[in-house]
RNA sequence: CGGGAAGUGGCGCAGCCCGGCUAGCGCACCUGGUUUGGGACCAGGGGGUCGCAGGUUCGAAUCCUGUCUUCCCGACCA
């Protein structure tokens, strides 16, 4: 085996791809900008899936799925969104293929199948689902109509990177309907705030909340709204957006409702998302260079045990505790694997459950058993424990929140250590150079400073925190009056 | 899309410049045995036509052209 992880220090880039191969989560596929979720990475997926798909039910949202292609008609309606989304659609024009006449068992495109209309791959689904709506929406009784869809969709990426930027990605577009520009508004920001809680509680991810500037807005909407987080190399990545799309696409597909008074008024939306990019965003935020470092709410396996067999006679012995142990913690629906495997030795286990991030290991030979203890070795700080049998039940679920807890705190740290108030652009550039991060800085609030600021410095803004941090100053760029700070990073 | 690098058994590489015997090596894999506390050891064994297509040549992994894919930097990225 032997595959070694490229360190932080030496390729940070490397040391991302090495993780998401060596860790077992994808691999590269055949397809251009298309990446294989292994079964690894997919049960991951499918634990942060759950936990999302469940806050979006309590807040009152229904799941459906719309159709993977979209009419171009349709797709141009909003005018804003399909200029936003054009240089990155794949677009279906045939529907069928036959023999090539001078290449034998080669295929191609019929000529004579082509489509009068060409279907665009969704790279979002607004324009489908605004074309549905008229049909749904005729009353204020029909609003609010709340809806979510989990599915994947198709941007024609120049450069992608795996699970931060694909070319086909999966993720989860929630789409709103409402009666009042208010409402829709507090959706927005309800649906930011579940994201802030996922990242926060669950991936152990600290984020800023925030507003887009104008150049970094959705497409068609007419407020952005994100959670930025902090990797390890202090830049930033999007991990999650949620839009107040005001009346633009009900205007285009001209979805009006009657109000109580019986008159027509155009219908107020939100659309909100996040993607297996947040998979990207867990690998940098908290591994490091021995592998994986998952928190324990979404890691596929939280807990494995490792029985060390030395000679056949105690084999039964081991194999006895480690079962008791794995029945005790699976009844208590912790994700517990016993590898009692007997073809590979110890150290192989360690490296490979260390790589894939499992948060706690168990390991038990014949030391531990006449002692009656267990070695207990958390992968966040590799610390070890002995502990007698009839304490690990307790010592383990007490561990998996206090790894979860630990996680947080030190990206927290890290993000806050990270995040310094800068007034020049030349402080700007050393800083970026030097130690990247948040930078805080003031900003006239025009598109024209923003992208001086892009040229001068590679950063982006990447957004106006919603706590905000009011305080007069000048424009990091033009000198303009400023009365906030707004975060600015280089980003992925 | 611009610049750079690379594609040779499952993985990582050597060979290529200066074409020529059966294309090597490490890991992985299979069989048998000994093992099992940080990626075990011994013995035997199987597997590749050199990304793909075309060309030059008596002869191509090696030279030429095209093409696909991947990685890195940049541009782009609701």
């Amino acid at each position: 085996m032997a595959q070694t992880i490229t360190p932080r220090g030496t390729d940070y880039a490397q040391w991302y791809n090495d993780l998401i191969i060596i860790g077992n989560l994808a691999d590269y596929s055949a397809v251009r900008g298309c990446m294989i979720i292994k079964p690894y990475g997919f049960a991951l997926w499918e634990n942060m899936q759950q936990q999302l798909d469940k806050m979006f039910k309590d807040t009152g949202h229904s799941n459906v799925y719309f159709p993977l292609f979209v009419p171009k008609s349709l797709f141009e309606a909003e005018e804003q969104n399909a200029a936003g989304f054009a240089k990155e659609c794949a677009i279906v024009t045939h529907y069928r293929l036959k023999s090539d006449p001078n290449k034998p068992g080669k295929l191609m495109v019929d000529p004579e199948a082509k489509l009068e209309e060409e279907l665009i791959v969704r790279p979002t689904s607004e324009a489908i689902i605004w074309s549905t709506f008229k049909n749904w929406i005729q009353s204020y009784r029909n609003l609010p109509l709340l809806l979510n869809q989990w599915c994947n969709v198709v941007r024609w990426e120049m450069r992608t990177r795996l699970f931060l930027r694909t070319a086909e990605f999966l993720w989860q577009e929630g789409h709103t309907a409402h009666a009042t520009a208010q409402e829709a508004i507090d959706e927005t920001l309800k649906m930011l705030d579940v994201y802030t809680d996922f990242a926060e509680n669950w991936m152990a991810l600290p984020v800023i909340k925030g507003k887009k500037s104008a150049a970094e807005r959705f497409a068609g909407a007419m407020d952005t709204y994100c959670i930025e987080a902090m990797m390890q190399d202090g830049k930033a990545l999007q991990a999650g957006t949620s839009h107040f799309l005001g009346q633009n696409f009900a205007k285009a597909f001209d979805v009006k409702f009657s109000n109580k008074d019986n008159t027509l008024e155009y219908v107020w939306a939100t659309s909100w998302g996040v993607s297996t990019r947040l998979i990207g965003a867990l690998v940098m935020a908290h591994s490091d260079d021995q592998g994986l470092v998952l928190p324990p709410k979404i890691a596929p396996i939280q807990v494995v045990i490792i029985p060390i067999f030395k000679g056949e006679d105690t084999k039964e012995a081991l194999n006895t505790v480690c079962l008791n142990l794995y029945n005790q913690l699976k009844q208590s629906h912790i994700r517990v694997k016993l590898d009692n495997n007997d073809n590979t030795r110890p150290g192989w286990k360690f490296n490979e459950y260390e790589t894939q991030g499992v948060p706690i290991r168990i390991s038990i030979g014949s030391k531990e058993l006449q002692n009656n203890h267990l070695e207990i070795v958390r992968r966040d700080t590799k610390e070890k424990t002995l502990i007698p049998v009839e304490d690990a039940f307790t010592y383990i679920t007490n561990l998996l929140i206090g790894i979860q807890t630990n996680l947080f705190e030190k990206a927290k740290v890290f993000q806050q250590q990270r995040t310094k108030k800068i007034n020049t652009l030349d402080e700007l550039n050393t800083f970026l150079d030097q130690e990247p991060g948040f930078a805080l800085i003031h900003w006239d609030g025009t598109t024209e400073s923003e992208e001086k600021l892009q040229t001068l410095t590679k950063a982006t803004i990447r957004c106006i925190p919603l706590e905000p941090i009011h305080e007069s100053g000048f424009c990091i760029i033009s000198g303009k009056p400023s009365s906030q700070r707004v975060v600015a990073a280089r980003a992925y």
